[in-house]
DNA sequence: TCTCTTCTGCTTGTCTGAGGAGTTGTGCTA
DNA sequence: TAGCACAACTCCTCAGACAAGCAGAAGAGA
């Protein structure tokens, strides 16, 4: 027995166009027929319908240009890239954790301000002290590597390094318990000499440095995890 | 100097709004001011805070109940990194793509199969035959570089690269339209001379090769984009 | 005094009509 | 043919009106 539909008609209207979507009434990047025209059709007012697109450009299905129409933007938007991170080997994170940091690295050898040299080093300083506890070292480290990749002025390789750090996390702090090898000289040295690099403003060093270190670490963990 | 700002009231008001939740104004499962209340504190009409709230209704942020009032269900909207992507500067979403792209191709030459070298050399064939006209061309593109990518074998850089190029396609049909010069002969080489490195398993050259091939894209669109 | 009902005020939901602003294609002019 | 003005779209914003729903206050009955 359906009870009485209380849903809004403005979420029932998103509804009925995500579906229309979906059937590939409207192809990617094509134009949604005019508000005037989707009102009747969907059978409620035009604000309504606007309403109903708005909801659907929150969630990245449609964008509107003034005096150009609606378009659809993605067919759908679902997994966010976080669920494939979550779902992937902790190697492929790494990987591509290289690719974006090694990236960032050589530019913020390029770009990076004195201020923002500063904070590299106070976080560097800050990684040096926390040695004794586990988990606070772990999150020490990611604070220096995420100090980096914020010195390289690109917002998306910083909002992808940000999407790796929580599942490494825990892959870090159990590898460090069972290796029980963290923070000692060797592995100061290299982070010291990556700051170095930037500081120098030679991008190759920096990106090889990273790398090399980030590289390292994966083959510990590939030991340590078993495939 | 900042260019006339020709975003829309409600992305504006949407905006305001996410920047007062995540600073804790409201905590979560907290009521917010009505509407008619909300409307004249932002400066813009009821219907504008509306289409505001709708829109982070669509992103899972807020929730509206009939009678009772809007209300925060989220206090981080998760903000998909393609919602960023699709913000960015297209200068920046190339530099990613050098990362991911770079790190990629390296990757392949490792472990590229003999039959994803096939299809990659497929894909070469079919982007030397797309020449004539514009789309295509750069679809052809774009499904050759994606297929040095799959030979990575590892499904994030691929994910990424898939988010990459929606947003890319239309930022290099406009510069190849101003520009005029696309397939040309030293440009298919250039691609050529990357696939020659991963058929002979050399991560150093193909990652050079990818990352002076997008570099130059770069600087090219850095041109035509004015800014 | 307690409980149940009713009512009142506040909230969001929806529609309409009116302009404003931006884009795009058309047709005229030089 | 190239350049420009214009008209016909589009979405954007506002204001006002009324409906629908919720929650607490006020009142009636026990």
């Amino acid at each position: 027995m359906a009870q009485v539909k209380r849903t809004p008609l403005a979420d029932q209207a998103a509804e009925l166009l995500l579906e229309r979507i979906r059937s590939g009434e409207w192809a990617l990047g094509e134009k949604l027929p005019g508000e005037t025209t989707l009102a009747p059709q969907l059978g409620v007012g035009r604000s309504t319908v606007r309403e109903a697109i708005r909801q659907l450009a929150g969630r990245g299905v449609l964008a509107s240009r003034q005096g150009s129409g609606v378009f659809v933007t993605a067919l759908d938007a679902p997994e966010g890239w976080d669920a494939v991170v979550r779902r992937s080997d902790i190697i492929a994170v790494i990987e591509a954790r290289i690719a974006i940091e090694g990236e960032a690295a050589a530019l913020a050898a390029e770009r990076r301000t004195p201020g923002e040299l500063r904070a590299i080093r106070r976080a560097l300083g800050l990684r040096a002290e926390r040695r004794s506890e586990l988990a606070a070292h772990v999150d020490a480290d990611t604070g220096f590597h995420r100090s980096v990749v914020a010195a390289a002025q690109n917002p998306i390789l910083a909002e992808l390094f940000d999407g790796f750090t929580p599942r490494l996390r825990d892959a870090m702090i159990e590898m460090l318990r069972t290796r029980g090898a963290f923070g000692d000289d060797a592995d100061h040295e290299a982070h010291a000499r990556l700051v170095e690099a930037i500081a120098d403003r030679d991008p190759d060093r920096a990106r090889a440095l990273s790398r090399a270190h980030l590289r390292a670490l994966a083959e510990t963990l590939e030991g340590t995890t078993g495939k």
